[in-house]
DNA sequence: TTCTTATACAGGAAAAACCCCTTTTTATTT
DNA sequence: AAATAAAAAGGGGTTTTTCCTGTATAAGAA
């Protein structure tokens, strides 16, 4: 029989241990290792061929190199790397994003291991799987109204950092040494880029983006 | 050889599925059954004896009963049950809740293997453990400042909730049938209950506390 | 050089948020 | 029923935010 390796990638250490443990327990999947971030993952692909393993378990929200950096690298340098995300969150763009850098399934923590198992084998033999939330997305996303990308500028970021604090416009324009006036500026291009009312749009944006950490 | 019985209680289910499969390698520990909040877990207590363990690895944040509640009426019914806190946040507040309830442990989630077992052998045996973050958060609750309690009423929670959003604050009076004016008065009152400046300030505090979720 | 383009900044006005203080209404207690 | 407390609402003010439109300036492209 044939065995495929797995990779977990998540760090939250225990909890990629565990599933790595839950993994082994599956006759056809072996964990080769687990990684803390995209870096460390990178770092054993380019060591060595033999870290490369047939799939990734990926988790999104790492430190030093998220999951979809990450998975673009996979994806444009490792083609025949099957990434599977794994995440807690299901906010539509963030799957949406993992999708379009080349990710073929997402899962969220809170399936059950029978589910997880079945997941890995239609990749392993397909090449694909999507949970049902996951192919209502999509079809929303083909649907009509385009995904388009956001692009904020350095200075827009921190601007928005400044935003989710008690701090009054006129003292965020005194942290980044800009008038009053450039400020203004900032809030109204974000306000259109992002498509909010007022600042708490702006406060909850950021928090979703992971712009900014509560 | 004593084994101690564990259950886990964490709404995600790929993760209590993947701790219970790891505590099940310990020797000294026995997996009884997972639950997905703190309900299931007083239901399952209430059903029989013998569904009553000698430790709860207990997730803080859940639907329907979170982790501190469950706590709270685990140590109030059952005071031979450990319970010991697992979680993915090490704000210092929670952690302290926790605590205050009656968790006899706290591990982030990104421990390793060896350390979860090292905690619950030291939980089982002496009965209690905890990490270093949580010795020093300690040492800095006891000296000094008391981590005084903040009761929130039903309206004020309700209309917190509605301020993370990009309503107004007369649209927020139209949605809870009330006068601007009184939105106002609820407002000024949290300000200082807070102690928080503006709308923002609240806006954190919400997302802190698990009042809002984005 | 001249034409764009992006960035920093301004004036002014209206809306919303913030603040303090008072009154009415409703519920609770005695 | 009267006293008291709490919740709701109002009056009127200042500050901040929001939303326009428009200008100066520097950097890069034609």
């Amino acid at each position: 029989m044939i065995t495929y390796s797995v990779v977990i990638v998540d760090d939250h250490t225990l909890l990629s241990q565990a599933i790595a443990a839950m993994v082994n327990t599956f006759s056809k999947f072996k964990v080769l290792y687990t990684c803390k971030n995209g870096q460390e993952l990178i770092d054993k692909f380019s060591a060595s061929a033999k870290y490369i393993p047939d799939l990734v378990l990926m988790d999104i929200n790492m430190p030093i190199m998220n999951g979809i950096e990450t998975t673009e690298w996979i994806t444009e340098n490792h083609e025949n790397v099957h990434v599977m995300a794994l995440s807690v969150e299901d906010e539509d763009t963030t799957i949406l994003k993992m999708l379009k850098v080349g990710a073929i399934g997402y899962l969220l923590k809170d399936t059950e291991k029978s589910v997880l198992e079945k997941a890995l084998i239609e990749i392993a033999e397909n090449g694909f799987y999507h949970t049902k939330s996951v192919t209502n997305l999509l079809m929303k996303s083909l649907s009509g109204n385009e995904v388009e990308e956001i692009h904020l500028k350095d200075r827009e970021i921190t601007f928005m950092k400044h935003a989710c604090s008690e701090l009054t416009y006129k003292e965020v324009a005194d942290k980044m040494c800009l008038s009053p006036k450039t400020i203004d500026g900032y809030r109204d291009v974000l306000f259109t880029k992002l498509n909010v009312k007022n600042r708490v749009g702006l406060v909850m944006y950021a928090i979703k983006n992971k712009i900014y950490t509560p």
